[in-house]
DNA sequence: CAAATAGTGTCTTTAAGACAATATATA
DNA sequence: TATATATTGTCTTAAAGACACTATTTG
């Protein structure tokens, strides 16, 4: 074997794909966090991942939506990569490189799966601080956080945390859940408007006062992004 | 051992760290490209990286700024996350994952160290295309050049591609090399006075007309990110 | 002075913010 | 009818686009 391919001149790091699995559930913003069943931090809630398996997994996008399905069976409507985190200390066996994705579903696609078990639940993102965390999850889950904020202000996202069909009230508190701001009305159907990725559905629903249009993502859309961010304030 | 510890289960993918360096020279964008000294792909183009050195890495930020810095002898003034990039097929030993960052220096800095070497080159992002290149790297180029269109639409990291002194027009032809688009110089303006980022000089310096007032960034500032991007046409 | 580039003034355009007004449910 | 929520209308505001106009330098 020629010297080029010696790899093991180099200690490979340590290599795994976690995932953030956020939805809106009360809403509010929640993430999917797993009781961990191995050492290290066994026992504590982590993010879903692991491993790469090279016989299942044809790209680390896989790799993630494995992991995601194993602890919720389902696919989630959007996935995206964040970052890799990594440094000689994060994780107890060595350096170690972790590919961060972060990913979005509606509650219902979910619920009577995690009902059913205990070594996974949705956390509320407010509780996050004070519970104890494996690794530098919290870490990571409060960047994938701040990226979910920073892409619904200029994006239509917020709607994969929803049900397929969704009336302009439940994306507007969808959205609000994410930024933690207030935002107008108007502004969000003026945008449902211009994207033009949906449909207004025959149907409308209760709502505690007058009945709200039912809308749903066009088939195969693609994401519109806006040229100008919803304010803060 | 207990078997939780047992990595030997999973095959660790191949991992590597490459970075793809932009700068601006004949006021066009240009690349960093290096001839390969190893297979696979010897002798042809690639990005500047290679294998996490455990003993030298804090951390992949530090891999690609080592890589960096073998290649040009110096830091570049940005350096930013790009994305993962993994497969099966995309390297011929294997599963591979390569972590990808992307950096912007002034060609100053580098202009000696390039000049004496023959196996490091800046491109220009048009001969790419045509260009026979290692591994899936083309594809990267173009995803790092959208990101940083991408990024040159909101805020003020062209600068980065420049001398640390400049003046508004040397700054207006980078991100125009960047973006393919003319940009209002008024709007340009407009963003200096708004992000108070820089700092007029008391120099200026000629330009084929009148004087030109040399700017800086001020120091250690944050970058600035606008709400709205700047409209391509 | 002509040509070139720098810098300013200002009107227009675009899309969001603010919020009033109207519509339609339920108790 | 009172209340709650949905929907629409429209005026204001913020920041970019367009582009004319002035300023300063060199040949």
């Amino acid at each position: 074997m020629s010297p080029d391919y010696d790899l093991t001149q180099y200690q490979n790091p340590l290599f795994t794909v976690d995932s953030v699995l956020f939805t809106i559930l009360q809403d509010s913003l929640k993430v999917l966090l797993v009781k961990r069943a191995n050492a290290p931090f066994k026992g504590r809630w982590g993010l879903p991942g692991g491993f790469v398996d090279v016989e299942l997994d044809d790209n680390t996008d896989m790799s993630a939506l494995r992991k995601i399905k194993e602890k919720t069976s389902v696919a989630p409507q959007y996935l995206e990569q964040l970052q890799a985190f990594s440094g000689i200390n994060r994780d107890p066996r060595g350096f170690s490189v972790t590919l961060v994705y972060y990913a979005l579903i509606s509650p219902q696609q979910v619920a009577t799966q995690i009902d059913s078990v205990d070594d996974v639940r949705w956390v509320d993102l407010s509780e996050i601080p004070d519970l104890a965390v494996a690794f530098d999850h919290k870490h990571i889950i409060e960047k994938a956080k701040a990226r979910l904020q920073q892409k619904a202000l200029y994006s239509m996202i917020p709607v994969y945390c929803l049900p397929d069909q969704f009336t302009i009230g439940q994306l507007k508190t969808a959205i609000e859940a994410i930024i933690s701001k207030p935002i107008q009305r108007k502004s969000l159907v003026r945008r449902i408007e211009a994207s033009n990725m949906f449909e207004a559905l025959d149907e409308k629903v209760k709502s505690g006062g007058r009945l709200a249009q039912l809308y749903k993502l066009k088939p195969d859309v693609d994401i519109v992004h806006f040229e100008r961010n919803l304010s803060l304030g």
